[in-house]
DNA sequence: CATGAATGAGCTTTCATTCAT
DNA sequence: AATGAATGAAAGCTCATTCAT
C-alpha cells in the first residue's frame, strides 16, 4: 500500500483518538490499531506522538478554513456572506466532529506549539471579520469608527459564539447547520449592525 | 493545622498545576510539593486524582457561579442585568486565570466525568439567560415567541463569546474587564432585543 | 529497609550487570531484578540509566583508587613504592573483578561523560608515578632530564600494561596478584631506571 | 558495481559508525545510509549485524596484523624487529583510527564472541614476543629460563603498554608514532633484556 | 540486483496508588 | 495526623530483521 494513502488513514484514525481520548491519554498503541498498522510504521512516517498531533491540526485546521473559504463570495454584500461564512463552518464542523473536537478542544489545551497552530487559524477569521465590518460600512455610507482593538474584540466574541454553538449543535440532536447559522445571525447581526452606524450600548443609558 | 485549611491548600495547588499543565501532565508529586504536603496525604483527604480534580472544578466553579451571582440585582432591567453579570464574570475570570483555566481549558477536554461537572455550571447560566429574556420581554410588553430550543441556542452563543472575550482579556494586555463586558453588551444586546421585538434577519431579506 | 543500604544493593547488582553484558545491553529491568527491587525504585534512587551508571564508575574508581593508597608508603624507597601500588592495584583488581571489568571495558568506551569519569582516576595515577619518578631519581642523587610528555607517555605504559596484566590474571586460572605484580616490575622498573639515569635506546644504537 | 566492492563500502560505513557510536548504539539504518545503500541490501551481504561487526573485527584485525608483519625483517637483531614492529603498529593504529578503535574499544567489550576474535590477534602478538625472546636469549648465548606463563605475561604488558599508548598518540596532539615506539622501547627494552639474562627485581632486594 | 513497506520485541522512563510505621 | 518506602501498569520510542516486488 502506497505510503500517501498509509499517512491519511493513520491521520484519520489519531484525529478520531485524539477528539475521544485528548492528547495525553491517547496512546500510540491504540492509534496504530484504529489505524490498522504497526506502532513502528505510525513512528516511521509521522516521527513522534507531537508531529503526528501537528499533522491532525494542519489537515484539520487546512480542511475547516478551505470549507469556509469556499462558501463566501466575496461579492455579495457583507451580511450574506457572513450567513455564507457560518453556514459552511456550521455545515462543515457537523461533518466534521473529531476534526473540530481537535481543533477546540485540544490543541488550544496543550501548550505552545499546538495552540499557536490553532491561533493562525483564528486569526485568519479575525481578518475576515474585519474585513466584512469594514466592508459593511463602507456599503451603509457611513463610519464604523471601530478601533483595531474594538475590532478584535467582536471577531473574539462573535467566533466564540460560533464555536459554542458547534458544540451545541455537535451534541444537541437535532440541531442543523441552518438553525445554528440563523441563531448566530439573529444573535450577532443586529449588534454589529449598529456598531456601524456608531450606535452603541452604555450602562447608563440603560435600554 | 485543620483538616479543611490543609485541604484548601491542596486545591490551590492542584488548580494551579492543572491549569499550568493539563490534567494528565499533571502529576500527583507535583501538586503534593507545591501543597507543601505529603503525596500520600492527599490521598488521604481527596482518594484518587480523579477525585481531585473534580474537586477542582466544583470549587472553582461555585466561586464563579456564586461572583456572578452576587454581582446581578433581579430587580433592575433586563440589560442592566446582564451587563452587572458580565461585569462580574469577566472580573471574577480575570482575577482566578487558573480557576477558569481549569474550568474553560481543562474540564471540558478531559472526558465525560468532567465535562458534564462543567455542564451543570453552563445549565445555570442557561436558566439565568432565559429568566433575562423572559422578563424583558413582559417588560417590553411583547410576546418574544422563543422555542425553548432557540433560548438554549442564544445562551450557548452567550456563554461561548464570553469565554472567548474572558480568554483574550486574560492574555491581551490591558483589557479590563469593563471593557469586554462592553463589547459583549454592544455585540449581543441588539440581537437580543431584537429577537424580544420578533425581529428576525433571513438570508433572503438581507441587511 | 533504609535509603542507604537499598542504594548499594542496587550498586552491585548495577556493577555486576553492567560488567557483564555492558553498558547497552545490560537493561534497567535486569538490574532491578539482580539487586532484588522493582525498577521504579532504582529510577526513584538513582534517576536514570546513566547517573546510575556514573555512580558505579565513581565506586569503583574511588574504591581501587583508596585500595592502591592505602598501599603504598611514601617514606619507602621508589621502587618499593611501586611494588606495593601494584600488589595493591593488583589485589584489588582480582577481589573485585566486575568493578574492573566497567571501570576499564565498559566506561571507556561509552561516550565522553563517563570516559572523563574515569580518565580523572588515570590522571590521579598518572601524578603518582611522576612523583615516583621524580622522588626515584632524586634518591638516585641523578639528574632524569625527562621531560613532562615523556613521564606522561611512559605513565600511559605503565598503566596500560598494568590493566592488561589485570585482564590477564583475571581471566587465567591460578595467576595470583603477586605474580602479576612481579611481572610488571620485572617488565618495567629497569626501563624506569636506566631513563632515570639518562640512558636510552635508540634505533642506530642497537641492542 | 561488483559485490566485492560494495562489500567493502558497507565495512567502511561499519567500522566508522561502530567506533563512533559503540556496537549497541550504531543501527543498521545509520551503517546503510553512510554506505549509501539500501538496509536489505546490507542483510543481502552480511547476514545480520553480529556478522557485519564480526567481518568488521576481522578484516581491521587482519589489517594491523598484516601491517605490523610487514614492518619486521626476522634477519635482524631482536631490539631492531621489535623497534619496527612497534614502529609499524602506531603507525597503523595513528592511520586507522577507527578501525583500531573498534578492535581496541569495542570488540573486547561486547561479550564473548567477539573478544574471542580479537583474542587471536593478541596470540598471534604473543607468539611474536615469543619468538623474540627466545631469539634475543639465543643471541646473547644465555638461557632465559623463561616459563611459559611468563612469556604470555610480557606480551600480555607490552601488549597493554602499546595499546595505552595508542590511544594516547591517537588523542595527544603532536605525538608521533616514532615517538610512541621510542618511549616503549626505552619502557621495556632493558627490563626485557634483564629478564633474558635472568635478572629479576625481587621486593626484598629492593633497588 | 535492489528496495519500499512493514513489524515483533524490547528499551527507558513515568505515574497513580498503597502500606507499614 | 502524616510519611518513607515501594510497585504494577503502561507509555513513547527504537531497532534488527523480513518479504513482496
Amino acid at each position: 500500500m502506497p505510503r500517501a494513502v498509509r499517512e491519511q488513514q493513520m491521520l484519520d484514525a489519531a484525529v478520531e483518538t485524539f477528539a475521544r481520548r485528548g492528547y495525553r491519554a491517547a496512546s500510540m498503541d491504540q492509534i496504530a490499531e484504529l489505524a490498522g498498522v504497526s506502532k513502528p510504521l505510525v513512528y516511521l512516517y509521522l516521527n513522534s506522538k507531537d508531529e503526528l498531533f501537528t499533522a491532525c491540526i494542519r489537515r484539520e485546521a487546512g480542511s475547516l478554513v478551505t470549507a469556509v473559504r469556499a462558501g463566501v463570495r466575496p461579492e455579495l454584500p457583507a451580511d450574506r456572506q457572513l450567513w455564507d461564512g457560518l453556514t459552511a463552518f456550521f455545515t462543515h464542523t457537523a461533518e466534521h466532529p473529531d476534526g473540530w473536537a481537535v481543533l477546540h478542544n485540544q490543541a488550544r489545551t496543550h501548550g505552545e506549539p499546538f495552540a499557536a497552530e490553532v491561533e493562525t487559524m483564528r486569526e485568519e477569521i479575525v481578518t475576515f471579520v474585519n474585513h466584512l465590518i469594514g466592508n459593511a460600512a463602507r456599503e451603509a455610507r457611513c463610519d464604523p469608527h471601530l478601533a483595531d482593538r474594538e475590532v478584535a474584540g467582536l471577531a473574539h466574541a462573535l467566533i466564540g459564539a460560533a464555536e459554542s454553538l458547534a458544540d451545541w449543535a455537535n451534541t444537541t440532536p437535532g440541531v442543523s447547520a441552518k438553525e445554528a447559522a440563523s441563531t448566530l445571525m439573529n444573535f450577532s447581526w443586529a449588534g454589529l449592525e449598529n456598531l456601524m452606524k456608531g450606535e452603541r450600548w452604555s450602562p447608563s443609558a440603560g435600554r
